[in-house]
This record gives structure tokens, sequence and C-alpha cells, in this order.
DNA sequence: GTGAAAGCGCTAACAT
DNA sequence: ATGTTAGCGCTTTCAC
């Protein structure tokens, strides 16, 4: 694996001017430029992070913190900062967070991850308080996406707009009776989006003199399975909801799945409109409120890269457009 | 940010024998050790990874390399792999493939991965010849999960025996015309599963002299939306098939939203049984064939951790448990 | 069992 | 515009 003297040998100069000419910095001719440039693909050459990581103290890696892999939102996100990330040279860590077996608390301390990146994503998150802290202590730049939280940047949906585009139009098409599925303090996931969220649908209802009772309410985690039970339980009971607004869209899939046991016709018997406009969206003829994860993964790799360059940190929170998209899930109350 | 030198100062000692103690090698006195340890604690010390690097040729990184993110099996087994690599204090960082923008091409030469990472593992990719052979250049341990890959060490299940499963199951309650919904040329995705999968459907039907026609398969792509067109078109036409045999879970989703559209009663009228035991699955009530990918993606990790640590290398192909699950969407042809 | 010293492959001053 | 010289923070011989 040919090294950095290999190159300037080959041309006959620097290693200095070799590190110049490849890394785009002046002073540069454009002759001697051409040379390195050519030297340094035929020999397959590429510096190596670790040597220049040392020296620099920049390590073109940023970290991303995730706490379940196993999400779209997540794996849209972590794409999209992929492939900024790489586009810019830079390498994308993963660091999972493996909630509820402390091996939170450890994160920020043990982790190679101090040292070796440069900035950190993270994903969807409500950090402790003592996380916060370790975070800020690191000095790297942050960005949350998917989450207001307080004292990092943050990237996101305007939750309020999106509950409101959901809930408008539930009720413009006559529903009274409206559920909700939402998220509730599961370890490790962001509770202020589903506090948020349920906040809105209650408020929503409020303000049209409707009764938001806390038994038309269930969590489902946002898991697909949890959903499911927890719909199965909503719709069972007595003087059942003539809708559901679920907190994301594998939530909404888990209350089509129940609506579907339980024999009750989707629009007719039961409307159905969800938050993310997942990939499987169209698939379950699922209407909801469009949301781009991916771009917001490039949108925080774009933020914490611009940090790094020294442009001059923008708005502390990013707003990421919201659209309704209706489908067959939702019609008027049978 | 502490270095080794302020652990050195702090307990009179040298910075290799701080390096020694806190690596767990050999020549250093239990006494010495548990100064260094605890030294080592208070300062909050954690060896920089790329001077580390630099001097050792290890980085304590492995790269995932992977299609798309976006499917449930890629996400369990970076999931696997991520913690099983993290217990050992290795990194894990991501590349995706960009399959089909000849981003493909450039991965090997390109990439920081050359140097940033000390192996690889790779994700259901048939990888090009070209690759094959960059691979192999970089001398670095791999392990390909989820396809036999030539060259290659594999961690994966036998799919023979996951559809002989699949198709037993139907055959014996007495079907004799399954469709096979599978996967199919996608660029980037292992085609050898896929080929392997649709051979054996084939090949089950044929020893009972059953007929298997061509137009009883179609292209899924492992993407649920697309198994569900593929589906649509499956039973939309004459002489119906009584069941489905899907490729994989999320494509058997598909042909069950297919049939609910087409107001096929399953499992009366239709038949479907996948393989993953995806974690939607039992909401779905899906019949299956369980396999493990989280532990693949474990298993790989310890492989090439294993290889790193100089433990010669296994057997090239490591096989993964399946077992069928019944649930409700199969029984008799109606 | 421990220390001294020589790098690992780069980048960043500082010269020229 | 280019070269020289120090390190960056570790690991690793090789002495002791």
């Amino acid at each position: 694996m040919s090294s950095i003297h290999d190159v300037a040998r080959r041309c006959g100069v620097s290693t200095a001017t070799v590190s110049r000419a490849l890394r785009g910095l002046p002073n540069v001719s454009p002759r001697t430029r051409q040379l390195v440039q050519s030297a340094a693909a035929e020999l397959g050459y590429v510096a190596s992070p670790a040597a220049a990581g040392l020296s620099s103290g920049r390590n073109r890696a940023v970290a991303i913190v995730v706490p379940s892999m196993a999400r779209w939102f997540t794996t849209e996100v972590v794409e999209g900062a992929d492939r900024a990330l790489r586009a810019e040279g830079y390498d994308a860590f993963l660091v999972g967070l493996e909630v509820g077996q402390n091996g939170r608390e450890r994160l920020f301390t043990d982790s190679l991850l101090r040292k070796r990146a440069d900035a950190v994503i993270a994903l969807g998150i409500d950090f402790t308080p003592d996380e916060r802290r370790e975070l800020r202590s690191l000095a790297l730049p942050a960005v949350v996406v998917g989450g207001p939280v307080a004292g990092v940047r943050t990237v996101g949906i305007d939750d309020v707009a999106a509950v409101r585009l959901a809930m408008g139009h539930l009720l413009a098409l006559g529903h009274t009776r409206i559920a909700h599925v939402g998220g509730e303090d599961e370890w490790g996931m962001d509770l202020t989006v589903a506090l948020l969220r349920r906040r809105e649908w209650r408020a929503a209802l409020e303000r049209r003199g409707l009764p938001a009772p806390d038994d038309r309410f269930r969590s489902g985690g946002f898991l697909m399975p949890m959903a499911k039970r927890a719909a199965l339980a909503l719709l069972g009971g007595t003087e059942r909801p003539t809708a559901v607004f679920a907190g994301s869209d594998e939530m909404a899939f888990g209350v089509l799945l129940a609506a579907r046991d339980l024999g009750l016709r989707v629009p007719e018997d039961l409307s159905v409109v969800g938050i993310d406009d997942h990939a499987w969206s169209a698939s379950f003829d699922l209407t909801t409120v469009r949301q781009d994860p991916e771009a917001q993964g490039g949108a925080a790799a774009r933020m914490v890269l611009d940090e790094l360059s020294g442009v001059p940190a923008q708005a502390p929170m990013q707003r990421s457009p919201v659209s309704l998209v209706v489908r067959g899930t939702t019609g008027p109350p049978g």
C-alpha cells in the first residue's frame, strides 16, 4: 500500500507538495498538481486517515447515533446522511444505543467515538442531562434529527403543523370521535416528538369543543406490532372511534391490520391517517402526512460539515416540509 | 482531552507501561496495572484510535458494506454486527452502495475504507469480478452475509433447506398450483439467493411431477410494493394459483395486501408463505421460515474478529439455522 | 517488570 | 511555488 513518499519520489517533489496538491490547497502550480494527481491515481494512493487525523486533528468521520436501526425513519436518515457525508469524503460511524441495557451512559466516555469522530448526528433521541453535558464537553459539532432537543441544533419537521394537517383532514370529513395511537416514554426514544404529537391531537379536538378522553389514546411505541395491539384494545370497546390518528405510518399499518382482524371496513367503519409517507404507505393506500427523512439526514450532515469547515452556524432549528397525502384510508364517518 | 502522557505522569511510569497495562498485555505487575487503570478511569483517558492505528496498523474498525439500508434483513444484520463489534471495542462504519449510480466501481479504490477498516463485512451482495479482485487485493479479512459468494467466507442460511421447508408445507397441505414471488437481477442485490430460491421452488414442484410454468413466477425485487404489484398480476389471471411462496416476508406482505385488494380470503382462497420471520410477520399472521439475521451479523463480526486476532479461519461457510413457523396464512386449498 | 527511543504516515509551520 | 522540520499520540522493539 503506497504512501505519500512513493508519490513524492515518483514526482520528484516533497511530501508537503503532494499533500497540498492532493487536498486542493493553494500555492501549487497547476502543472505540479496535475503531475501529482496522476501519480497518485496510478499508484492508487489514498492518504491514511489515521496519519492525517493524527497530525491535523481531523478524522473526516462523523458518528451517527441511533436508538434503533429497525425503523423506517432511522434507515432513511442514515442513508441520507451517509450519502451526503461520503460526497465530502467523510465516513459515517454507526453507534447503536442498546437502549435500556445501560450501554447508554457509557456512550460518550468509553467509546472510541470520542476521538474518532469530528462531529455527531443523533437520531430522535432524548438525551439525558448527563449525556447532553458530555456531548457538550466533547466540544464536537452536533445535530439532532427528528426531535427538538434543548441546546443542540436540530433538523426535523414542524410536528404541530403535521398533526394539524392530519387532524384537520379528519375533522373536515366530519369525524368527532378520533383516537390516537402514539409513542410514549420508550427508553431511548425521543419522547418529545411523541408528546408534541399527542398534545396537538388533543388540542385539535378541544379547539372544536370535542372531547379527547384519556382512553382514546394508546401507546404504540412507534412499533407496528405494538400499535396493532393498542388498536385492538382501542377499537374493541363500546363507543368506538370513527377515526384513528397514528403518530407514524408504521403504527398506522398496525391499526389497519387490527381493523381487518376486527372485520371493520376502511374507510367506511374506520378512517386511519398517519405521519411519514413510509415507502409502503401507498401499498396500504394509507392517507398520511408526508415528510422526507432522507433529506433531513442530508441536511444534518451538511450542517455539521459546514460547522467543521468554519461556516458560521445557521438557525438552531431547520424545518423540513410536510404535506398531506390523501389516499383511501380516510373518508366521512359511516 | 488527556493523553497517554498524562496517565504515565500521574502514575510515575512510562507511556510504554501504560499502554501495556491498559491493553491487558503481559509483563505488567498486578499492582502497576491496577494503578494505571484507575488513573486512566479518573482522567477519562481513552487511547486515540488514530495514533494507535498509525503505530500498530490496527484501526479497530470494520466496514459494513450495504446495498440498501431499508430492508429488514439489512438492519438486523447491521445491528447484530455492530453489537458484536462494539463488545470487542471495535467501531463499525457504514458504506452505502448507491446501487446503479456507478458509485459501485469506485468503492474499494476511492473510499477511505481502504485504510480505515481492518476488515469488511458485506451484505447480500453479488460482487462483480472487479470488486472481488479489489477486495482480495486489499488483503483484508472479509465475510459476506446472506448469500454465497465464491472466494469469500460466508454466513447465511441453507437456502435450499429453507425453500424445502416452505414448499414442503404447502405441498403437504395439498396445494398443486404454487406460484413464486421472488427476487431477480436487481442491481447490487445478491442474485444468488434469489436464484437459489427460485430454482428450488421449481425443483420442489417438479419432484412431485407438478408443473412450474414460467408465468407462475414474478419478480418482487425483495421489495414489498413491487411484490404487491407482482402478486396482483399473478392472482388476477385465470387458473389462479392456490398458494404463493414468497422469497421473503416483505414480499409476502405484498402478496397479502394484493389478496386483500382482490377480495381473496386467506387462507381459504389463497395460502401464503414467506422466508424470514420478520418482526411484523406475527402481526400479519404469516406462515414463514424463520431465520435470525441479527445472529448472522454477530457471527460475521466474530469471524472477522477471530481472523484479525490470528485464529485460524474456520469453515468457509457458516450455516445459520432455519425453522418453519406455521401461522394463519396457510391452509388446505379451498 | 519496566523504560528509552524509534518510528507509524501524515500535516503544518516555517523557510526559502 | 516548493522544501524542511517538527511533531500528532500512540505502539513496539530493544535494553535493562
